[in-house]
DNA sequence: CTAAAAGTTAGAGCGCGCTCTAAGTCAAGC
DNA sequence: GCTTGACTTAGAGCGCGCTCTAACTTTTAG
């Protein structure tokens, strides 16, 4: 197992800045991680796999607070197994309920470049058409 | 047309308070709002309709720089509608990114969920086993 | 007419999630 | 040995997107 990652290391293989990498120690969302005789960090592949939840989180917008009691529940072994099932399952709602959210924009952002395009095809045959610009296309249909 | 909606009924229709209201039309998301004689907003149904854009825009996480510019945009006539279009093709495109990337989070959390029941399952047939918590349901299988 | 509720402004303040600074220690190459 | 660069800490600072405060005016209900 090749347990000699240094906080660059990590730094590259995760996205996440060195300071942030430290920061999340700091606050708890990594638990103290190794280091080597002069104080400095060893990343275990443990580590990294934990880290890489955590950006799975974060890329699900999780706040830092609920990470943070997501890893305070992890620390306290396997009895709080449950409890971190549920936590994740209510923040997998949280997610899709926004992913939905978000597609319905998408629909109308969509849409609303439809309509430019199709303000384009008619300003390119007839310069001067002084229709006022409504932005709101489906009123149009 | 009904457009006498005072700052507080958009605020009720929109979700978004007064404050924020004001703040959208202070720093130019909104263009300015008609004035009743006393000096105070009234909203027209097409102040509405922009603003319900806006929050289409505000959902999909665009920065309100650059809702400022797209705004500006929108002040400047009809002959930016192709600028605007591109800058919506451009966030469009980010959107369906990120959500994609949602999407493979979900993916993950959803596995790691199943993990956590099975772990229930096991334990509740057998409430003393000594397997350890990998937090990484992946590599057992 | 009065009292309470809702509106106005300019500007201060805040929570989040980093991000950077300062001052110092440690590690690697020549 | 010396230099260069990466590492360490504690703590300050920052950009974003609001959110609230203070002091005041206007509107509305009784």
């Amino acid at each position: 197992m090749e347990s000699y990652l240094t906080i660059d290391d990590v730094a590259k293989r995760t996205g996440l800045s060195a300071h942030t990498l430290r920061y999340y120690e700091r606050i708890g969302l990594i638990a103290p991680i190794g280091r080597a005789p002069g104080g400095q960090r060893r990343y275990a592949t443990s580590d990294m796999a934990w880290i890489e939840f955590l950006l799975r989180l974060r890329a699900t917008n999780m706040p830092i607070g609920k990470m943070q009691a997501f890893a305070k529940l992890r620390g306290a072994g396997d009895a709080t197994a449950q409890d971190r099932r549920q936590m994740l399952e209510e923040h997998l709602a949280d997610v899709l309920t926004s992913i939905e959210a978000m597609q319905k924009s998408v629909d109308v952002l969509q849409a609303k470049i439809a309509y430019y395009r199709s303000l384009e095809q008619s300003h390119a045959s007839d310069s001067h058409t002084d229709e006022r610009e409504t932005d709101d296309p489906g009123k149009s249909l």
